[in-house]
RNA sequence: GGCGCUAUCGUCUAAGGGUUAGGACAGGGCCCUCUCAAGGCUCAGAUCGGGGUUCGAAUCCCCGUAGCGCUACCA
């Protein structure tokens, strides 16, 4: 049984680069028939925050990429700390007393750091005698470097792997305050929970190496690995929350109007394709088509558009969206529009009720126009509201000669022709053209403006039947 | 500095020895048309550089160069 582990560590916010991995291991592990495990890896005590775990768990959920069991890595510390005891036993782990430097950076200084010499030849009995007489230490690995070879593995992305224990260096770990590191409640933890593969960025190959010796040396076979190309941002820097700030927060794209199934559409193409150059992809065409093995091995940008707005996102992200937006069935629309519109107040009761059809046949007639929910509430105000502004060039419009005379002709007209609909509409708005002699267009247009306040959208005599003849006639003669 | 990963249109990518190097977004044009979209058609636009190997290289090898990652008692 494949099972696959997320494992995000709650110091700041979801971002995309974050959400890419969670995709690319759900739809591993889903087209394999396996399971996705969320993992809160909270070691690092002093930096987590309640605020960012709220924000992943957030972001994770609204992807609509439902995971099977969460655990939180602080919960299993005791496994981490016996885990190092065994190490220590064995001697494949010793006690480091040397009193912490701090972050070494000393980059360009010649000799890479290894491991603090002296160290390694303490003997095991001054090494516990040390230690129970309270002098402070840090648990490091014992790197087999006196040996010739190295450590081997076949990345599922990047193929053959191969470091040599000579160039790996003698990682921490326990921390001076038994805390235990990274390294070692990941690796324990992945052994423990039965993950069988770890598909993490390509900013973790360094690690693999050590995590692969860490449970050799505890006597566990590791499990497969596959490392994601990272995420650049337009400065091509691997994103980060520090450097990018909210641009690429996932919260970001679900305010913008983003549907999960399009920001997720589009973060699978970051690395991916189905190979075949198809690129709009519902959920389960995803899943048919994913291979890990057609991940490829180089970064990808992520464009924030020629802006340096929050809302200047990628143009292909929202053009994947808007494919979705209008191919998808108007049922699993509906719910996301609804959300859209309650957020603005625009929602009422009887959307969902009596008025569901009419309802539905409007998102019918709209969403061609649309590329983000938020389009709804704004673009599509006055379909749903009375309460609507008129913009500039629909002004115009209306402000030519005339036209608000002939629009008020235009409804009493309207209010008794017989049946309302296209025809009919279109009907007598060309033949009141004709008598007055104007052009229609001239109607048409200032029909739209006084109906919908805008000087676009779908045809006029389709948003006189959409709105219905109350709402219509009331309009042209208000305008 | 050391150890790695990578290199195709502006961007995301296809082609893993033989194609006029394909598609998509963005940009230009045309069609459709009451506007704007959508849709259709179309134009422009790329194999980092240099050496090999081969009848033949974007593809395999080497050397450069560039970008990125890692080089913590962060994850």
């Amino acid at each position: 049984m494949v099972r696959v582990r997320f494992a995000p560590s709650p110091t700041g916010f979801l971002h995309i680069g974050g959400a890419r991995t969670y995709v690319f291991n759900w739809l591993f592990a889903r087209s394999e028939g396996g399971q996705v495990l969320l993992r809160v890896d909270d070691t690092d005590v002093g930096r987590n925050t309640e605020a960012s775990l709220r924000s992943i768990m957030d972001g994770l959920a609204w992807l609509d990429l439902p995971w099977d069991e969460r655990h939180f890595q602080s919960e299993r510390r005791p496994l981490h700390v016996q885990a190092a005891e065994a190490l220590l036993a064995s001697g494949n782990a010793y006690r480091d007393f040397t009193k912490d430097v701090g972050p070494r950076e000393e980059v360009g200084a010649g000799t890479p750091w290894l491991y603090n010499p002296g160290m390694r030849e303490i003997t095991a009995e001054e090494s516990a005698r040390r230690a129970s007489a309270g002098e402070p230490f840090v648990v490091r690995f014992r790197v087999p470097r006196e040996l010739p070879g190295g450590v081997a593995f076949r990345d599922l992305v990047l193929r053959k792997q191969f470091r040599r224990y000579a160039d790996i260096e003698d990682f921490a770990l326990l921390r001076s305050n038994g805390q235990p590191t990274y390294h070692l409640a990941s690796s324990v933890d992945d052994r423990d929970l039965r993950i069988t593969h770890v598909i993490r960025g390509q900013d973790h190959l360094a690690n693999t190496f050590k995590h692969i010796l860490l449970l050799k040396g505890l006597g566990s076979a590791a499990p497969r690995f596959g490392h994601l190309p990272l995420l650049l941002g337009p400065d091509g820097s691997k994103l980060s929350k520090r450097r990018h700030g909210a641009l690429v927060s996932v919260s970001n794209y679900r305010e913008m109007g983003f549907l999960p199934v399009g920001f997720v559409n589009y973060l699978s193409l970051l690395g991916w394709s189905p190979k075949d150059n198809r690129e709009v992809l519902a959920i389960d065409a995803m899943l048919a088509a994913f291979r890990i093995e057609n991940v490829l091995r180089t970064n990808a940008t992520v464009r924030f558009g020629r802006g340096k707005q929050a809302s200047d996102v990628d143009p292909k992200a929202v053009w994947l969206n808007g494919q979705h937006l209008r191919k998808m069935p108007i049922e699993e629309l509906v719910p996301h529009v609804e959300g859209a519109l309650r957020s603005a107040g625009l929602w009422t009761d009887d959307l969902g009720g009596s008025r569901k059809e009419w309802f539905h046949a409007a998102l019918a007639d709209l969403r061609s126009r649309m590329n983000l929910l938020s389009d709804f509430r704004t673009r599509c105000r006055a379909y749903f509201s009375d309460d609507f502004d008129v913009q500039g060039k629909a002004r115009a419009n209306l402000a030519k000669d005339g036209v608000r005379a002939m629009l008020r002709t235009l409804a009493d007209r309207l209010e008794l022709v017989g049946t309302f609909d296209e025809a009919t509409v279109e009907a007598e708005i060309r033949g009141l053209a004709a008598e007055l002699g104007v052009k229609a267009g001239l109607l048409i247009n200032g029909s739209r403006a006084a109906l919908t306040g805008q000087p676009v959208g779908p045809s006029a005599f389709r948003v006189f039947t959409i709105l219905g003849r109350d709402r219509a006639v009331r309009r042209l003669r208000a305008a």
